[in-house]
DNA sequence: CGGTCCCAACGT
DNA sequence: ACGTTGGGACCG
């Protein structure tokens, strides 16, 4: 009798079919969508009066509507986001960007370990977001950026199933430039991961999403991104395969909405209004979804160190910011440390905000690493690893291919040669495969 | 470690 | 005959 039917957004409604691929998704248990209406089945006789929504379910919990709000939501909530909350990650998809707005994870020494493999998992979509807002590979194929994982695929070992979720495209990827995503973004997973394989921390809370940040208009000119959107033309035509249902309301606008007749020459040249400053965000997005290319990337870590049992841990944070674009090696990582307040400011969502509010919360890039290995005055925990010790790893890999024992003896050899040259020694790892392989072949 | 691209196998 | 999927070769 109190079966619950229910309604989804209204931008959802327009797609079809959504309440039945609400059902689905309940029968498998599948992803809880962000908020629910409910409304009681029995008053849902075909063709009659709409129903009124009784509750509103939300990840938090139900809210019981008021007469008035069940009438101000009868068409439907119009969600916007979605909650996921993956095995090893959980993240709040907009669908407006058709990415995340933040992912968020819990690393320690023990779940950054396993056998999962990314070799054989690809990037796949999310097929438990509404169509129109959902990433594919087709939108980053060919697009210039690459995609680039908030929860890293390294993060996920743990399972199989975990390792496959980092590779969904709607809860936790974004397109990010691939130098960016290859080298220094690479390099600080890298770095947050040793914060407990050797740091000694005994948790990690990792926050990490894209931003949109405002630029200021240039006195000379309009904004420098807008420059290049062509896509900001109008849709003049129907696009294939939609379906207007009731056509004479939902046709498609004249494109002259969408293309606002040029500013006045007076404003163009203005920096101001008002006599004061403002921002202008442009970002530019990629494939027939418009997936929201980020202009910057955020990181935020929350470090734990625990002071045994009942008492609660001593807490360290450091955020960072790095934009979109290719990011020298020589950079160090604090070059892009922001106070919590100014991420909290640009990313528009709170940050760790009840551990603040519980405990004394320290700067984590400003606590000396006792361990490190450059100890010249004072290297702190936010030290990035070296990038030569990356090309290291990266020639490691390459030992473990070799087909002849002419070529491994030849490899490893420029091994030793390039850690001598830098005044480092030869990684342990190097010298496993190295051994390994010698008695292979 | 992070990716791209291409081709063969597969299911419609 | 077609679009999707997965494995392998390749790159920094």
């Amino acid at each position: 009798m109190l079966q619950k039917v229910a309604l989804v957004g209204a931008g959802t409604l327009l797609g079809g079919g959504a309440v039945a691929l609400y059902f689905r998704s309940q029968q498998q248990q599948a992803r809880p969508a962000s908020a629910v209406l409910s409304v009681p089945h029995s008053s849902a006789p075909s063709g009659a009066a709409v129903p009124l929504p009784h509750t509103l379910v939300t990840p938090a919990g139900r809210t019981f509507l008021s007469p008035r709000h069940a009438e101000l939501l009868k068409y439907g909530l119009p969600n916007a986001t979605q909650l996921q909350l993956k095995q090893n990650y959980v993240s709040l998809i907009d669908f407006r960007l058709r990415e995340p707005l933040w992912v968020l994870e819990h690393l320690t020494k023990e779940n950054v370990r396993g056998d999962a493999d990314r070799a054989n998992v690809g990037f796949t979509q999310d097929n438990d977001v509404p169509k129109p807002y959902r990433a594919s590979n087709d939108d980053y194929a060919k697009s210039g950026y690459s995609r680039g994982h908030m929860a890293p695929a390294s993060n996920n070992k743990t399972s199989i199933d975990a390792m496959r979720e980092s590779f969904l495209l709607s809860s936790n990827i974004v397109p990010q430039d691939l130098d960016n995503n290859m080298f220094y973004w690479n390099r600080m997973e890298r770095w947050v991961r040793q914060l407990v394989t050797k740091k000694g921390f005994d948790a990690v809370h990792i926050m990490s999403g894209p931003l949109f940040l405002p630029s200021r208009l240039s006195a000379d000119g309009p904004v420098i991104d807008a420059a290049n959107s062509t896509d900001v033309v109008p849709h003049s035509s129907t696009p294939a395969g939609a379906s207007y249902q009731g056509t004479a309301i939902l046709a498609p606008p004249p494109a002259d909405v969408f293309t606002p007749p040029p500013s006045a020459p007076s404003s163009r040249q203005s920096t101001m209004i008002a006599g004061k400053p403002f921002g202008f965000v442009s970002y530019k997005t990629i494939g027939d979804s418009h997936v929201a290319v980020p202009t910057h990337l955020f990181k935020a870590v929350l470090a734990e160190k625990s002071n045994g049992d009942g008492k609660p841990p001593t807490t360290f944070f450091a955020a960072f910011i790095v934009p979109n674009t290719p990011v020298a090696d020589h950079l160090p990582l604090k070059a892009f440390q922001v106070p919590r307040e100014t991420l909290e400011r640009y990313a528009g969502f709170q940050v760790y905000d009840r551990a603040f509010q519980m405990l004394p919360v320290m700067d984590l890039c400003a606590v000396q690493d006792p361990a490190a290995k450059n100890s010249r005055e004072g290297a702190t925990m936010c030290q990035l690893e070296n990038a030569t010790e990356f090309k290291l790893f990266t020639m490691e890999r390459d030992l473990g291919k070799a087909r002849s024992r002419d070529q491994l003896e030849k490899m490893y050899g420029q091994i030793q040669a390039l850690a001598v040259k830098e005044g480092v020694a030869v990684p342990e790892a190097a010298k496993a495969t190295y051994e390994a392989k010698s008695r292979q072949l």
